[in-house]
RNA sequence: GCCAGCGUAGCUCAGCGGUAGAGCAGCGGUUUCGUAAACCGCCGGUCAUCGGUUCGAGUCCGAUCGCUGGCUCCA
């Protein structure tokens, strides 16, 4: 979203920056400053320090900001010669650094008071004009993102015009954190993960299994409509399979070590390629029966290094809704198109119409030949445009073996997860020689994709669970109703009430502790469970019911059959009500 | 993997060198009640694990496991 305000916005961050690199300084003199860009909601700057900072300190450099915007100092311009930088600079490595990399001959710094930074600016007339900021993290960062550079210590503050946009921002933050899966996965007793079975193995429990459940029928279906058959392939192939692949060599670092077994070496897949290209070549194809569409919700194994573990999104185990499309080279992009389709369907079903398209092209490192990685780019393009979908260009960003497509969906922090993912594949046909008979009756190499339309189960339930705040559309949420009777004498009428609804396949909780029916609802919308029916005297006599809604929404009486239709609407149009 | 912070009852958290605490949950009672928390009582912890310092360690130090925020990575 561009705003007219964004730009001055971004200055007065870039500004804050500054700021917060001369306080730093004046703590500690011999600090080494790295960069200090303006980011989306705020600014960092990162810093080579002699000691590691505190949670404390960045109070300390906070009121040392102050001060310096109390003192109303100036930012002045101005342009030097490299030389000139470069004395400025001599004291500060990473500065020279960067002055080296220039392109120009003169280069911009700033000044305020006695801080000078090298800058192209532009910047806020004077410190006083940064009013409402915050510091809010440390983090380390490598100099430059580079693992191999020294890890500097990042300061992120936020800073905004007004205060009220200030406290907007640090309220959103905070109501963003009550939508974090990790934390609705326990309060709704969705999933959990378990230090004694290992880091990033995910333990389904009832609830979110049947939300699980529910994704996966619906996905079959829509695959059996789409023309994809569905394939089962095992959890564990031999090592050589995988050095067949080139995954041994390529991906070791994520692969399970070898078990053995009867004197051969197995590993437990990290993808479900290699098997379906074993299922493809039992027998020989021809050009008529392609394309084929083998799909396969396939659990995989990865050895993710352990800091990037995250909840549902990051995980070591998941289960990827995987399908491998072989076809000829000129089916490509119609296939392309078809998947891409598929997957927008499936985002709007999901209720994600925010979403972004990336075109991730040739890496340094590649399979196949720049001829092919050329048209298959063009292909990728040629079906995006076709459906007119905006998308933007990660340059070199591919997989080796080939272009892709993948569309990231953002959680409730606003950190960008890949979901539906498209990728073309020249290594594999060429490893395996997986070939179909032309018309020409000569052997040709199949056009392979590989596609996911949800990304995995594991993190599509993360997004799913964030984007709507753990209270899901009926049609997938764990308990659909919750039956409060108001006395204990009223069970038996809610059993019966609860029975009738069961039979129409509705999922139902009766709620039949002697406990008071404020608190029986209160627990009901905690568990932001659609559908509260209240059933006490008035309904039992007149045989009804009482229905809330969980936006706190008081229906009133209805029979059941009503009630029955709501529901049923509901359901089928995959609505929140 | 790297930098930093953190691991105390099922959950949320207090305690930070001197005999382990609260609320919620759970269990046992009492209450039978009209749209977001009834009341009383009880149970519950080798303070992540292992090792060290100390007369004495949730409390200090080290290692390991795990979590959190970043960085890097992400077929």
């Amino acid at each position: 979203m561009s705003h007219p305000d964004d730009k001055s916005q971004q200055i007065m961050r870039h500004s804050a920056a500054h700021v917060m690199a001369q306080a730093v300084l004046s703590l500690f003199p011999e600090a080494k400053l790295g960069i200090g860009p303006a980011i989306e909601d705020g600014f960092y700057y990162d810093f080579e320090l002699p000691r590691s900072l505190t949670p404390d300190d960045l109070l300390i450099i906070e009121q040392q900001m102050r001060q310096i915007i109390a003192a109303d100092v100036p930012f002045i311009r101005e342009e030097v010669d490299k030389q000139k930088a470069r004395q400025i600079f001599i004291s500060q490595h990473y500065k020279l650094e960067l002055i080296d990399e220039l392109p120009d001959e003169r280069v911009g710094i700033y000044r305020q008071g006695s801080f000078v930074d090298l800058c192209r600016g532009p910047h806020v007339g004077s410190t006083a004009e940064i009013k409402n900021f915050k510091l809010l993290s440390i983090a380390g960062a490598y100099w430059r993102g580079d693992e191999s550079q020294p890890m500097l210590q990042r300061i992120y503050g936020t800073a905004f015009q007004t205060s009220e946009e200030l406290a907007a921002y640090l309220g959103r933050v905070e109501e963003a954190a009550k939508r974090d899966h990790r934390r609705l996965g326990k309060e709704l007793d969705l999933f959990s993960i378990h230090q004694e079975a290992g880091a990033g193995l995910i333990h389904w429990h009832p609830k979110g299994a049947v939300v699980r459940c529910l994704i996966e029928d619906f996905w079959k279906e829509e695959h059996f409509k789409r023309g994809y058959d569905l394939v089962y392939t095992p959890h564990i192939f031999k090592a050589d399979l995988w050095k067949a692949s080139g995954h041994w060599e390529m991906y070791r670092d994520y692969l399970y070590p070898p078990m053995e077994m009867e004197g051969q070496e197995y590993i437990i897949k990290p993808m479900n390629c290699p098997g379906h290209i074993l299922i493809y070549k039992t027998k020989l194809r021809s050009y008529r029966e392609l394309p084929l569409r083998w799909a396969e919700l396939g659990t995989v194994y990865r050895y993710e290094r352990s800091g990037v573990l995250h909840g549902l999104a990051r995980v070591r185990g998941f289960t990827q809704d995987d399908a491998h499309i072989f076809c000829r080279p000129g089916q490509l992009e119609d296939e392309v198109v078809g998947v891409l389709e598929f997957a927008r369907f499936m985002m709007h079903t999901f209720g994600f119409d925010e979403y972004e398209v990336l075109l991730s092209t040739r890496p340094g490192k590649y399979a196949g030949t720049i001829e092919n990685w050329d048209k298959a780019t063009e292909t990728l393009q040629e079906a995006m445009d076709r459906l007119q979908l905006p998308y933007e260009i990660d340059p070199g960003a591919g997989v080796f073996y080939g272009p892709k497509i993948d569309i990231k969906l953002k959680d409730a922090l606003g950190r960008a997860w890949q979901g539906p993912t498209i990728q073309v594949d020249f290594n594999l046909p060429q490893r395996f020689q997986v070939t179909y008979v032309g018309e020409d009756g000569q052997e040709h190499l199949v056009a392979m994709i590989h596609r996911t339309v949800l990304g995995s189960m594991e993190r599509f339930f993360a997004c799913l669970i964030e984007h709507y705040g753990g209270a899901f559309p009926v049609w997938l949420a764990p308990i659909q109703v919750a039956i409060v009777p108001i006395a204990d004498r009223h069970l038996d009428y809610a059993q019966k009430v609860a029975a009738e609804l069961r039979a129409q396949g509705l999922r139902i909780q009766v709620d039949s502790r002697s406990e008071r029916m404020n608190l029986k609802i209160r627990e009901a919308q905690l568990q932001k469970i659609p559908y509260m029916i209240v059933v006490g005297d008035r309904e039992q006599t007149t045989s009804t019911i009482s229905l809330r809604l969980r936006n706190g929404e008081d229906i009133g009486t209805l029979s059941l059959g009503q009630f029955g239709m709501i529901v049923r609407s509901a359901i089928e149009a995959k609505r929140q009500n």
